[in-house]
DNA sequence: AATCCACAGGAAGCCCGGGAAC
DNA sequence: GTTCCCGGGCTTCCTGTGGATT
């Protein structure tokens, strides 16, 4: 019986004519095969690091835009197209990927380093200059340009220091029958002003910035891969568009605008429609929006937790903007109550600011005068998202399992 | 003009676990 | 085993500061 039941739900969805063709082609993992509205770019890079084919050291080059603008597309584009070319002409250049969002320390970048040259090394123990005597042994052996590309690089520097920059940077005085170059490629255009000025001067680069898509752009890039992601006539006309639009004023994101058809066919195919509307775009975006705060939080460590927590309680229960101190001993009655040790206020800042970084907060530096200099701290997410998201989790049941007004006995008479 | 609040955020260092080397 | 190095999470201690109030 269940067995019939089920067999024909399958059916039924087996069934279904899919709206999509190829969903690969909308997914952030595809890489296309031309890239639009970015000529200049790439033949700015390009003209940068062609000094590789000629056995000649290529100038540094730091790579700026904000995300989804297409940096690591073009850079890997031109990395493929070196390699090729190089291989063909009988030349040893390398390109060599890292993206610094996962690579984040001077250790765990060198070992990547090591490992495209069939080096493998523990992933902890070793002293960083051993790793580093190690590399420079690599390539010396090879005799050839490497052109290390650190993706994210703002990462990087932000955690570690620059201490790993200042020494790529140097290494060609270490170095005398091969040659490296850099490219950085950072979301934070005031990167540079994270880094030593001598290890500015001494990295001596270019560099280019890449400008936001606008709408226009956006709807060329999103109707290119429509063709090769979608059947043939399930998209009505206003949708590229509208997806273009929404992905323009959020900062010209080529990776949401994707998103947000993909979402959209997404919508539809659930709904069993044969045509995406703009009704489905609209649906897909409010969906994408939910799912990335509830997976970000879900994700985060408890005190994370309880922090957003307080916040989005203060949020409820009083009205006007609430500052850090409020948060931190709001906090710490929460701790209390969950049973678990509070962190020290210093520690719960840093976590707070990260919560901004996420984007889950807004945070304004304020000065109140005489009574202080502090942040205005706000939701910068659905508050009922956060909420259950927060719910999820058994450890905090006794404070999220509590009626109202507990909820404002707990806020009130803070510090 | 000086004061002084309520923090922000930097620096240093501790402790721990992972792992190599001796 | 002991001793070393790295890196993450955390605490302790610290200096710096915008502007309403004195």
């Amino acid at each position: 019986m269940g067995n019939e039941f089920i067999k024909d739900l399958f059916d039924k969805y087996l069934n279904n004519k899919s709206v999509f063709d190829n969903k690969e082609a909308l997914s952030h993992a595809y890489i296309p095969e031309n890239l639009l509205h970015r000529d200049k770019e790439l033949e700015d890079i390009v003209s940068i690091v062609i000094p590789a084919i000629r056995q000649e050291t290529p100038s540094n080059i730091f790579i700026f835009g904000k995300p989804g603008t297409g940096k690591t597309a073009c850079v890997k584009h031109i990395g493929k197209e070196l390699n090729d070319i190089s291989s063909k002409k009988d030349i040893s250049s390398n390109f060599l990927y890292l993206n610094c969002e996962m690579v984040d320390t001077q250790y765990r970048v060198l070992s990547n380093l090591l490992s495209y040259y069939g080096e493998d090394v523990p992933l902890a123990g070793w002293p960083t200059d051993k790793l580093y005597s190690k590399f420079i042994e690599c390539i010396e052996k090879k005799r050839q340009i490497a052109i290390i590309v650190l993706d994210e690089i703002d990462k990087l520097v932000k955690k570690g220091g620059d201490d790993l920059l200042y020494n790529l940077s140097r290494i060609n005085g270490d170095l005398a029958d091969s040659k490296v170059s850099l490219i950085g490629i950072s979301n934070d255009l005031k990167f540079t002003k994270y880094l030593d000025s001598r290890t500015l001067s001494s990295l001596g680069h270019e560099e280019i910035v890449f400008p936001p898509y606008n709408a226009e752009q956006l709807k060329d890039i999103l109707n290119n891969r429509a063709k090769i992601a979608f059947n043939e006539g399930v998209l009505s006309e206003e949708v590229v568009p509208l997806c273009a639009a929404i992905a323009a004023q959020e900062h010209g994101d080529a990776r949401k605008a994707l998103d947000l058809l993909r979402m959209a066919g997404e919508m539809a195919e659930r709904n069993n429609d044969v045509k995406i509307t703009e009704e489905h775009v609209r649906k897909g975006k409010e969906k994408l929006e939910v799912d990335g705060t509830t997976e970000v939080i879900k994700t985060l460590p408890v005190h994370s937790k309880i922090l957003i927590y307080s916040i989005l309680l203060l949020e409820k229960c009083k009205k006007r903007g609430m500052i850090t101190g409020e948060v931190y001993s709001l906090y710490e009655r929460l701790c209390n109550v969950v049973h678990i040790e509070r962190l020290t206020y210093r520690r719960a800042a840093d976590l707070i600011s990260e919560l901004e970084t996420l984007g889950l907060i807004n945070t304004v530096l304020i000065s109140k005068g005489r009574y202080g200099r502090t942040k205005n701290i706000s939701l910068a997410v659905d508050i009922d998202t956060v909420e259950r998201a927060i719910q999820d989790d058994e450890r905090l049941q006794s404070i999220t399992k509590i009626s109202h007004s507990q909820q404002i006995t707990l806020t009130n008479h803070l510090k």
